[in-house]
DNA sequence: TGATTGACCAACT
DNA sequence: CAGTTGGCCAATC
C-alpha cells in the first residue's frame, strides 16, 4: 500500500516534467484528483526548494504562466534564467507561448494510453 | 491544540 | 468588470 501523501504525489509528477516543459499548479492538482488544492502543490515546491528532493520546482507556474514564485528562488531571475535555459523565452517574468511550453501530466503521462481506446 | 497561512483556480456577487 | 469567497491539505505560530 502506498501510503502516499499528497505531497508525494506532487513531487513524483513535477519530477517527471520533461525538459524544456512548463506545467501549472492547477493542472498537477487536477492530475492528482483535487484542483482545489493547487496552492499545495506551490508548497510542495517551496519545501522542495529547502529540501533535498532535487525538484525542477522552476518548471512549475501559475495558470497564466507567471513565475509567480520566482521570489521563492533567491528572490532574485534566478527562476527565469533556469527556464530561458532549457529554451523557454520569458518576458516579464511571464512564459511567452506558455501553451506551446505546457506540459499536462493528464495528457503527456496518458495514464496508460498507447494506443487505446481513444 | 486551534487557528491561520500558503508559489492557486474558478465561480459567484 | 472587478472584488470576494470557497475549496483543498499540510505545516507553522
Amino acid at each position: 500500500m502506498e501510503e502516499i501523501s499528497f505531497f508525494e504525489k506532487v513531487y513524483e509528477v513535477v519530477k517527471q516534467i520533461p525538459f524544456g516543459r512548463v506545467t501549472s499548479y492547477g493542472a498537477v492538482a487536477n492530475y492528482l484528483g483535487t484542483k482545489g488544492s493547487a496552492r499545495m502543490v506551490g508548497w510542495a515546491m517551496n519545501k522542495s526548494l529547502s529540501a533535498e528532493y532535487n525538484i525542477p520546482a522552476h518548471r512549475v507556474v501559475n495558470r497564466a504562466g507567471v513565475l509567480t514564485g520566482k521570489h521563492h528562488f533567491g528572490g532574485t531571475d534566478l527562476m527565469k534564467q533556469l527556464l530561458e535555459d532549457e529554451g523557454i523565452k520569458i518576458v516579464d517574468d511571464t512564459i511567452v507561448g506558455f501553451e506551446q511550453y505546457f506540459w499536462d501530466p493528464g495528457v503527456e503521462l496518458t495514464v496508460g494510453t498507447v494506443g487505446g481506446s481513444r
